[in-house]
DNA sequence: GCTATCGATACCGGCCGGGTATCGCTGCCA
DNA sequence: TGGCAGCGATACCCGGCCGGTATCGATAGC
């Protein structure tokens, strides 16, 4: 399987439409087909069923898509780490707006090292595992089980518990705590994207950061269920009640495997120094 | 970059001899040449240096070989994955050998659960991750740290303590227990293959599998460091002292991240079900 | 200094990937 | 119900790339 046809069969499986996928691909359709045909055959399991008003997908093809996109990202990644390994940098990612003080202990921790390298900051939105995969960072700040660590290597770094974030004006900001079947089905519970950019299904709140979810909640149309590291960074006119049940958030420090870059070793070794992951 | 590319690459940073490689691949050497100087110049980085004499990597191409090595391995697998993702069955890479109660237990409890698909088992001599990585097994039995779990989704099974092996005439068998100081320097201890085959550097004993590594120790040849499974298996003659400062052992279960198929899901259930991860 | 070894270069032929033109099918609509 | 529009498949052509053979240039060993 060569990346060529990879890289089509994605671009297909992701728009399901033969023409677009063309388009995006800066090829004409005619080739796009017959490029598909023979991986089909090739592979000897079909991936798209066609009419000639829809394409869908196989359960082959589903699993194709999957896997070819986690390829597709290694191969950049490894490109980029290719390409930078003689002028040695760390591009760290993290979430806009969370872990303030562990970054800047860590970042202060790890910049007195001995043989320390200049570290970029990627500051992420959400998704921050994304760059992770495609190459774009060397290693991230993350933070279960919000973030996907599938195909990562981990080291944990603090445990906390989780948050409602809820206007002060909200009849439940006044309990002293609550759980988590009071707020799951609340209407203003936010929605955040998903990694192709799309929203899931439902009529909730769409938010893209922090600065937005705290203004929708402090308008009173969304709610948050978040972890403690929000709390200090709270505007004013929100309140944060304890979850009793919700589960634990482990903030991790992530890589890729086979990483082979001294400095992510000597940041995660300085990581792991500087936090101790006592449950929280 | 692609695949063809990196297979050529992987193939001569591998062999460090063009001619070699190029046999390998069943192509002929200046084409083998030809592409590797397209790549370099379209990563923009030297990857081999070459005199007439020797090949040699560069740091680039170090990189470059470890990730193209886990990407080819990743095509590998995502073939074979979409290509049997209609007839379902489950490959199980265990160690030949190691953990014959675990794994009976839990076969036992999965055939009984509703949905369970037939589990071929795929034993493995050293190296069991090796078959999820290139796509021959869909789930496997790994021993921490002894295995590698870079870039695999885990479960923790089981956690034990390690033993030093020893024929009944060696003059630390006598003892009630060990630190790994007294056995690291010993000049019998065993080496074991790495995944490419070769041995680490030394002249300890060459062994392939349990029942070779016994015999030596028998024959007074080699001693091992264990974890405590191997124990009910020792031949007459051999006995497990244990060591006391000795890093844990810990049994996982683990499977390609980005597994869509609902039989792995099933079995990583019952794993953790039948096997409480207390330690032992 | 001769020679064997090994990677690079030169050059050629066939195949394959990409292009345009067009066909065949299907759902929509008057 | 027939015309039409949208979409994927097919037919066919062209150029570039991949792989082959022949040969060169450099180097280490004798």
């Amino acid at each position: 399987m060569e990346t060529r046809e990879l890289r089509y069969f994605v671009a297909v499986a992701e728009e399901l439409h033969f023409g677009r996928a063309a388009d995006r691909l800066d090829i004409a359709q005619p080739p796009l087909s017959r490029t598909i045909a023979q991986l089909e055959q090739r592979l000897g399991v079909a991936l798209l069923t066609r009419t000639s008003r829809k394409v869908s997908l196989t359960e082959a093809g589903a699993v194709l898509l999957a896997e070819g996109r986690a390829i597709l990202g290694a191969i950049a990644a490894a490109e980029r780490r290719t390409r930078t390994v003689d002028r040695p940098s760390l591009v760290l990612a993290a979430k806009a707006g969370g872990s303030g003080e562990l970054l800047a202990k860590l970042l202060d921790a790890y910049a007195a090292e001995p043989g320390a390298v200049a570290v970029d900051l990627l500051l992420c939105e959400a998704h921050t595992w994304q760059p992770l995969l495609d190459g774009r960072a060397d290693v991230a700040i993350l933070h279960e089980p919000y973030d996907s660590t599938a195909g990562l290597d981990v080291e944990a770094l603090h445990v906390e518990s989780q948050f409602a974030i809820l206007p002060t004006s909200h009849p439940l900001a006044g309990a002293g705590q609550l759980r988590m079947a009071d707020v799951v089905d609340l209407p203003e519970l936010a929605r955040w994207p998903e990694p192709d950019g799309t929203y899931p299904d439902g009529t909730r709140v769409e938010v893209h950061n922090l600065t937005q979810l705290f203004q929708m909640i402090a308008l009173g149309r969304a709610i948050a269920v978040m972890p403690e590291v929000v709390r200090p960074g709270l505007p004013e006119g929100l309140v944060a009640v304890p979850l009793v049940d919700a589960s634990k958030v482990t903030t991790v420090i992530a890589w890729p495997p086979h990483s082979r870059s001294r400095a992510v070793a000597g940041l995660v070794r300085v990581a792991t120094g500087v936090s101790s992951p006592g449950p929280g």
